[in-house]
DNA sequence: CTGACTGCAAACGTTTTGCACGGTA
DNA sequence: TACCGTGCAAAACGTTTGCAGTCAG
């Protein structure tokens, strides 16, 4: 992905800290504000927190970016995709995307009557323990 | 529901600033600090915000109270019950239960491989405009 | 070259903590 | 009565803001 024009698009400058914002997001997929701060520290230790919340701020409100609101946790920020299912491992606290089924949708869409609410974005979070965390909770016994 | 008894199962002192946190969530269906702060200010002038957030965390531990993340906005807090739906309202910040439905859950499960993930709950958030909200907007144009 | 953006430091709001007092069991 | 829980004030934490200097277009 350019993320420079990216940024160009939205009318916003395409600074160094804004294309390393978008390039840590991509990459990592979920990142919360620490992520980021932790990161950037070593590849531009200049980058400052109030930066980071600013451009984040600025990103969402441009639409590229989407607040992944997570229980018990902070917030984590993901590039704004089409809708999707979250899988959240409550161990180690990974974020995995699955694609949304368009079975689930339409039973959704089915059930939830357009003239009483109208559904702009469906945030479905799965919480659990994923395949890595739960191997290894296994081990343990041995 | 007898929120005294529901905290003495608990091991919890049924306090008066505990019954009256869970009647005004129960009451409300999904609160947030601000809101349980503002509405026992009249009833309970003494009660402390401190007090509040001691007994929400307390309460979350013990599986008495869900948080409910929103995206871009404080987290709510309701009593625990089978996972469900939340519509909520991005004009009014008001959030609805809907009733996760058979087919939702079903269609969810059979996606979602027990084997690489294993679910302990859902939240499925739709965000979106409510009927209320809806009706006042349309009205504007008359 | 100019307006937009960054980085610092200070301000602000929210949440947590410690401790003396008060209330429940 | 014993101990858990409350309320106050202070501390800690996370986030926002203002401003001078810097950089992208």
């Amino acid at each position: 992905m350019d993320y420079s024009n990216l940024l160009k698009s939205a009318k916003l400058k395409a600074t160094i800290q804004r294309v390393t914002l978008l390039e840590i997001i991509d990459h990592d997929g979920h990142s919360s504000i620490d992520d980021i701060y932790t990161v950037t520290k070593e590849s531009m230790p200049t980058l400052s927190l109030a930066t980071i919340y600013k451009n984040i701020l600025l990103l969402l409100e441009k639409g590229i970016l989407e607040e992944v609101a997570i229980s018990g946790k902070k917030s984590k920020y993901e590039i704004k995709k089409s809708d999707h299912i979250h899988l959240i491992c409550q161990t180690c606290g990974s974020v995995e995307d699955k694609h949304l089924d368009k079975k689930i949708e339409e039973s959704i869409d089915i059930y939830i009557d357009e003239d009483s609410f109208h559904i702009s974005k469906s945030h479905i979070n799965l919480y659990g323990i994923c395949k890595k965390c739960n191997e290894q909770e296994t081990l343990i016994y041995f």
